[in-house]
DNA sequence: GAACTTTTTAAACACTGTTCAGTTTATCCA
DNA sequence: TGGATAAACTGAACAGTGTTTAAAAAGTTC
């Protein structure tokens, strides 16, 4: 039967749905199994028999991140000019870090979803490299129409994508308080203004 | 007396050195207070008579960390153009990371030290904060010198920091893999000379 | 209704950070 | 030197963690 199949399906749903409310409502530390499976009522041994441990998981979170960020981009692609695309994206990014701080440290910067792929058989971080190649394509669209004269299109990419991750990491763990202008959110996008700016001038 | 002054912080450094040993060798996960306490032959609960909790001893190791870090960019103040001497600061802040990637995690993405932080009275990450004011002095020379015509001081420092962490952090994380060039190390190194580059035509 | 399979759980294991009531050890003063 | 006082240290426990295992409950099939 498949009822049997659809049953086992929502149950994983709801596991990852109380799952993703503990961790952004209490932080990866209360983030339990036993927090987790008090919400909708079960063992905790349960979970075992829907997931292989936590860091599955973990790893399952992490891809509904992914799947709003991507959501976020694909609009995007209503803006043809590929250098004001690549700002838009970079702006995106940052507010995607600013409105799921929690998600975005699973995405970006925890180990816990990295572990799960290194138990796979093949340690592929799909969601990862498919982002970045979204910001690939708009890098080489900015280089077929001219910007960026001499970049390379895969260091340039990286770099930039280096660059918002920095900001919005060190922002995230509480280590962006020390330049002396207005509220850590906000040396973020001065900062990224700039960046803006010397993109223009590539 | 103060033998008793004297023994107090050589158990302190025991510890500590104890501590370093399991966390650089064995990982952050296996760093517990029973796993430091086995190597200098103590019961767990004499470190909370020398700590006053695990948080304190990963802020106590962070702080070893920008010691070196420090140590290797005083070095640098022989270089005289202080374009040059920034360029030179990333890279000494990128093989930083590659020389102790644990340490730095420490320093720049762990949560543990940022909470004993907050624990204390006053919220106030000195190393963080002189670390960075070694990078803002030096970009405000580069400015005094007519380097980055237009950019602001602070908002440039951030931005340049901000990109060496951000590549040093994804790579750290194991994130870094997804560029097709070479070891994972090289896109590393690759983007940051190309970012090099750029700060030349600022 | 019996046989069989899928799902769920209670209980335990080996860990973790931390606390607390004692015990041992060292220092000080008479 | 002996006894009081303070410092240093420990064993045992508490409450929590991820995970495993055997057994029980529930659902499905014949």
């Amino acid at each position: 039967m498949k009822k049997r199949k659809k049953h086992a399906e929502n149950i994983r749903q709801q596991i990852l749905e109380a799952a993703m409310q503990v961790y952004t409502d209490r932080g990866i530390e209360k983030t339990s199994i036993r927090n987790i499976v008090e919400i909708i009522g079960y063992s905790p041994a349960a979970v075992y028999f829907y997931f292989k441990n936590k860091a599955e998981i973990m790893f399952a979170l992490h891809i509904k991140g992914f799947t709003e960020l991507k959501r976020r981009f694909e609009v995007l692609h209503s803006v043809k000019n590929p250098l004001e695309r690549l700002k838009a994206m970079g702006r995106a990014y940052i507010q995607f870090s600013f409105d799921y701080p929690a998600l975005y440290d699973l995405m970006f910067v925890s180990e816990y979803p990295m572990k799960h792929l290194m138990e796979g058989n093949e340690p592929l971080w799909r969601q990862g490299e498919a982002t970045f190649d979204e910001l690939r394509q708009t890098v080489a669209g900015c280089i077929r129409q001219g910007y960026f004269p001499g970049h390379d299109v895969e260091a340039l990419s990286f770099l930039i994508w280096s660059m918002v991750h920095g900001m919005v990491s060190l922002h995230n763990s509480g280590r962006s308080e020390k330049a002396q202008i207005a509220t850590p959110q906000d040396i973020v996008m001065l900062s990224y203004g700039e960046f803006e700016r010397m993109m223009d001038r590539l």
